[in-house]
DNA sequence: TATGTTCTTTTGTTCAGACATTATGCAAAC
DNA sequence: GTTTGCATAATGTCTGAACAAAAGAACATA
């Protein structure tokens, strides 16, 4: 280690020896700043506890009183003889929020294209009918976007929109969907209830996502809900099982 | 406080100087103990840090730094100028979100069986370790349990158990999972981190489920974390897709 | 009685330093 | 070339001590 060039960081720390704040708690903050600091997510190491504890006039064992809280948070992580750094950030599907796939990916720094865009008008049979809670034979709209990155399509995916948000056909479905749905429509989706399961591929999905007939498929059906419990949309995807997992934290 | 009568506990308590093991995680093996201890869940105050710290013949910090831990935890509760006592035990919140499979299975009225249990004792490969966070070679125990209704096992659960929560592997694992956990070693789950996939029946999961080799399979797989953000269980359940749909409800 | 005031107890904060343990790189030995 | 061992650098553990701050009890006062 000891190279540490750019102490422009350090040199800019300052604690307040007089406030009524403890100082590992100002401490506290000034480690969660660098923890937002895209260098230190970069991987680099934080300043070492010695040389933290000495710029800014505080004993080490402060410094460490910090630390170790972040620590058990696994937002920091140590290793003994080697130095701290910011722990990699896991992939933000989760924390229980949920947005769109283009979100998702674009979290997660991904680029995802738009295969096929498909818009067309129909009337609802009855699977979408009890989905949407709307009578069977309604007129809605049908949504259907091959999507993936460069190196292909890896979901198809197969939305039912309620009539009652309005949707014309006309929409830039290269946006964000829910961008859309809040921006146009004052659409704001609350709930997600989702249904995964696996099936075995079908010549019309094979073909679509580029995989042999029967391979395994993750399917997952939701319905999402406006504040008031209403359906906002049905949507079907069927994922490439090979390329893509489903992944979610669940608390209690 | 200076009332303190049954000193029965202090009096046994022993701290091994020479043991490679920490002292202050000595500490909190014993504080957990504590915990356990009916005496103390009922609102008595543990033993004040100076005392403690005396009796064991080590410093008062490292008392501390075991409690810290503890206390982050909220299975202690610590006031200034008061006391240290266990923190009230909260029964709420289960009612929605997650549960074990026997329970989920309850709730939803149906039977459950257990087609086969089988407890060893393994070391950990390089997945286990990472998913538990202990080093790889690690001993511990392996839970397999192929489950289902009357008609027959429709899922094939592997569990791995953290080697801190010390399974014996005589457990009666007929009873809830997380009962167990709870009830016998004081540890709560409270959040379960999931990754959900497809995959092709290989020839063990079409055994001891039942099913035609290639067939869709629901793979789970989730790690189950204590407050502390410690990993309790490493569980992998197959799920046969034809019967089982993972359902769940995002809020946001 | 109600309200301050002071004292005691207990946890909270902080320090400076010692030594242990682990990882790494480099040099010497095989 | 590979291994071994040593020096170095970083975090990990632990100590003993001092003072601060909050809660509660005891006491005094209006």
């Amino acid at each position: 280690m000891s190279e540490q060039k750019n102490i422009r960081d350090l040199k800019s720390l300052r604690i307040d020896h007089d406030s009524p704040v403890p100082l590992h708690l100002q401490v506290e903050e000034i480690l969660r700043d660098m923890i937002n600091d895209p260098e230190y997510q970069n991987g680099k190491f934080l300043p070492k506890e010695v040389d933290l504890s000495k710029r800014l006039g505080i004993s080490r064992n402060t410094v460490r009183q910090a630390t170790n809280r972040l620590v058990q948070e696994k937002l920091l992580i140590r290793k003994k003889g080697v130095g701290t750094k910011v722990a990699k950030k896991q992939v933000e599907t989760r924390l229980s929020n949920w947005v769109s796939f283009s979100q998702e990916m674009h979290a997660q720094g991904i680029d995802f294209r738009n295969y096929e865009i498909k818009v067309s008008q129909i009337k609802a049979d009855a699977e979408v009918a009890e989905q949407l809670e709307i009578k069977e034979g309604h007129d809605l709209f049908k949504l259907e976007r091959l999507r993936g990155l460069d190196n292909g399509p890896f979901v198809y995916f197969i939305s039912y929109f309620h009539p009652r948000i309005g949707i014309t056909g006309n929409e830039d479905f290269e946006r964000y969907l829910y961008d859309i749905l809040e921006d146009e429509y004052h659409t704001i989706p609350v709930l997600s209830r989702e249904q995964i399961s696996a099936i075995l591929a079908n010549k019309f999905l094979s073909e679509k996502l580029g995989v042999p007939v029967n391979s395994a498929i993750l399917q997952r059906k939701r319905v999402v809900y406006d504040p008031g419990n209403r359906p906002i949309e049905y949507n079907i995807g069927y994922y490439r099982a090979d390329q893509f997992t489903y992944s979610i934290d669940i608390k209690r």
